[in-house]
DNA sequence: TCGAAATTTCAAAACGCTTTGGAAAAAGAC
DNA sequence: GTCTTTTTCCAAAGCGTTTTGAAATTTCGA
């Protein structure tokens, strides 16, 4: 069923019923509500393709997602963050089109994506510290949003982030009170923003209090619950251990825990353990009382933001680039308690 | 740039520029050569929308998935999934579209993605033992393939499964051979497809030696990881408590061995744990020894698998529907022994 | 050298929609 | 009843491709 057979059958032209249809005023209300009900019973809609070849706009929205073949990690986050994003974007009529690519093909992506004219914008995942993708959507013109940041990009363009640095200056402020005083940080990716950041906060928090941090107590490495396990059991095992964990996720934080207690000791009382948590719906931090003490921020929450903001860009290109900056929540759990003496 | 504009700089007509692009015989070497040089200098792409609306295929594979108001629980392999389908429909020049849904919007989902024709297929995702959307997708002919199967559906589609019944009845016998007798058996939601299967095969192996099933040592729910904690804590509390546990996902049974661990127990000593591993890449299970004894199937290696699966049945309407059945791995590690006598 | 066959190119139609510039019909003013 | 204004509708052009049917050009045989 496409408009000409309808407009056929209704007796009228493609025009009319096309305007009938997307709600413009030179119609009477009258032929409206006819054209509306025969499109209802013929299970008439338009085709996208035809219609954004006419307007100009795909009604679309691309993601891009790298996937390294050296270590072929899928960022956990991704489905809780699509799930918000799409939700927005059910919401507003858009599509979303995700395109998996190898290593550093994603600039090659973006450029198909506008010159195929398959999406109307994007939304950056995982922005690194320096970031090229941020200067070549600007250069090519299409449309963007970033989840996160990029420290090392002064140019102003659209973000949502959260203050990844105070949450891990509050963490560690945390387990200052508490009395610990050598920390280990067990950290993502360094080259990554998020945890470029969260590594300031972390040293930032420590010198404020005249502590030194032992650059041996700082890691930094893909987020696995292995990661987590062996790092802490190797410290824990060693001399002059750390009486205390700032985690960098939730899944690493259980391989922590492992490791803990692998060893017979008491995660709380022992060790102290402080994660961040991204609310991710398959991996609830407990039911009532949250198991591990956390920052918390909702990734899913992130990005309906950014898909928003993204957007509101979109529909008007002139407007200025909006940022958002969230504060995550620090949830008292299970594993926190004060240092041992 | 689009195609009249280079047809024009090249002093040729749209058509053979086309012609040429595409491949077609009816154009001569020494031009095809000419046009390429000249399509890739000026960056050229033929417009998707145009071109699929000439073709009338739009090259795009449709996925939904369901987010539940109630529960919201994004799959936790979603990601790797479609990590794995991206792969083959970037390789065969296809895009992904993704749609968010509510709760039992799914087919209205579909049949807007039918009658806008904005994909040419879909991918069924969790199917359950009796699903309506695949007499649904057949109604409305719409091209699709499922990730799993359907029980009480006996008509014949695509799909591509893991034995769920053979593997656990593997891993149930592994652990009856251990001499395991009470074994807990930690399963996902059974109005699922695959936490049915896997039911059936537990009982299957159990009944086969001659063992009860005690149906108090039999869980059905979202595979937390807390749901896993707090089931075998209270089992592992009680009297009568089982020697081993059976457990449906790799995150379930990070909650399972918690239990363990927190009531100081060895696992691997004083209580077994197998578990299945969907070779998640941001969950891997151990490093050269694997820490859970598990049934293993890559749930990416999956997605490759059905995404080829669709696209045989899209360039070959007539094709007979095509089934795939893989055998998970059964790999030992540390987290099973011998019971307790 | 000429006509037929093969090769190479092209103009125009089609895909299904939106939108422009009018035209027809209805309503209002006098 | 005529003229103007408003309302309601329409024919046709355009979006950027592919594809059909035909024309132009080259090649070849005699």
């Amino acid at each position: 069923m496409n408009l000409k057979e309808l407009s056929t059958i209704l007796g009228l032209s493609q025009t009319t019923v096309s305007r009938a249809l997307n709600g413009y005023p030179e119609v009477s209300e009258e032929t409206r509500i006819k054209v509306q009900k025969a499109a209802e019973k013929h299970n008439y809609r338009p085709n996208t393709k035809a219609r954004s070849l006419a307007t100009g706009r795909s009604m679309a929205i691309g993601h891009v997602i790298p996937v390294s073949t050296k270590h072929e990690m899928v960022n956990p986050i991704f489905g809780d963050f699509i799930s918000g994003a799409g939700e927005v974007y059910s919401k507003h009529g858009y599509d979303m089109v995700l395109t998996v690519v190898e290593d550093k093909g994603e600039e090659a992506a973006y450029r198909q994506m506008q010159s195929r004219g398959s999406v109307d914008g994007v939304v950056v995942h995982g922005p690194l510290t320096t970031e090229p993708r941020i200067d070549f959507l600007r250069k090519i013109g299409l449309p963007f949003a970033v989840h996160g940041r990029a420290s090392g990009e002064n140019s102003d363009y659209n973000w949502v982030d959260i203050n990844n640095r105070r949450a891990f200056r509050r963490a560690t402020d945390f387990l200052l009170d508490l009395g610990h005083r050598r920390i280990a940080f067990i950290n993502g990716l360094e080259h990554m923003d998020f945890a470029f950041r969260r590594r300031e906060g972390f040293i930032e928090a420590m010198s404020q209090r005249g502590v030194a941090h032992d650059p041996a107590l700082m890691f930094s490495n893909e987020m696995t619950e292995d990661y987590g396990y062996e790092t802490a059991l190797a410290l824990l095992k060693a001399d002059n251990a750390p009486t205390a964990f700032l985690v960098s996720s939730m899944i690493c934080a259980l391989g922590v825990r492992r490791a803990v207690e692998d060893l017979d000791m008491k995660m709380g009382r022992d060790v102290s353990i402080i994660t961040h948590d991204d609310v991710l719906s398959y991996m609830p931090n407990g039911k009532d009382v949250p198991i591990f003490t956390s920052t918390r921020s909702s990734v899913r929450q992130a990005g309906r933001l950014v898909a928003e903001t993204l957007l509101a860009q979109i529909s008007d290109p002139l407007r200025k680039p909006e940022h958002q900056l969230l504060e995550a929540e620090l949830m008292v759990g299970q594993s926190t308690g004060p240092a041992k003496v």
